[in-house]
DNA sequence: TTAAAATAGTACCATTTGGTTTCATTACGG
DNA sequence: CCGTAATGAAACCAAATGGTACTATTTTAA
């Protein structure tokens, strides 16, 4: 499925504290490794599997990379389990349509 | 973090395939490893990572074991996405609150 | 122009993962 | 009771994963 690089990106804890981490501000991957207490090598494989995922873009400026969280990378997850949200909330569905279809 | 057997279990294609034939009906062992091409070991090691992760509860019924989806499981997925929902519509997460508050 | 900073890339390692095969156990049914 | 169906469990294997260390390349800045 298309989806799996997203889900996949998603299963590593690590990788999740990272992309929670830029979605407050971006950061250039020894910003990134600062964080955690893993060689640079490490995090930059994480952030390749996030960047692999969709779910983070990537800038070069200089010397520097800069890693962006790209929300639309999440979107394969969210239609995913967008199915089973009969399961939790029928009214939160029905709610989601309406706002979709009003959506100019 | 509590969330990762949740987000492990869903890691895998074939385990969210089996997820959404859950979904639809309850299953044996035997019945889900049907669907696929791969052993019943295989599968019941699936269902074991599911069940692991709270997505999947098993009712021992004879010498069969149902396998039912547990909606519930999927709730540490969703509050960890709930975060990003400022991203890609704010106005949901509105409505998500109102919704939650109103609930009695 | 040159030393240091930031990243890229490769080789390597231990563990986990997804799969198989094989054997044991438990429950039905005639 | 006994054969068979459904599952459990363990040993094993190849490949993927998450990590390290080391080296190379590209920029910056004094």
């Amino acid at each position: 499925m298309t989806s799996q690089p997203a889900f996949r990106a998603l299963a590593d804890p690590t990788r999740r504290d990272i992309l929670y981490m830029l979605s407050q501000r971006a950061m250039t991957i020894g910003e990134v490794s600062d964080q955690f207490d893993m060689t640079r090598a490490a995090v930059k494989k994480h952030l390749t599997v996030l960047s692999d995922g969709g779910l983070v873009t990537v800038e070069a400026r200089g010397r520097e990379r800069i890693n962006r969280f790209d929300p639309r990378g999440m979107a394969p997850v969210l239609n995913w389990l967008e199915f089973f949200d009969q399961y939790w909330d029928d009214r939160l569905s029905d709610l989601k349509d309406i706002i979709e279809r009003n959506d100019t």
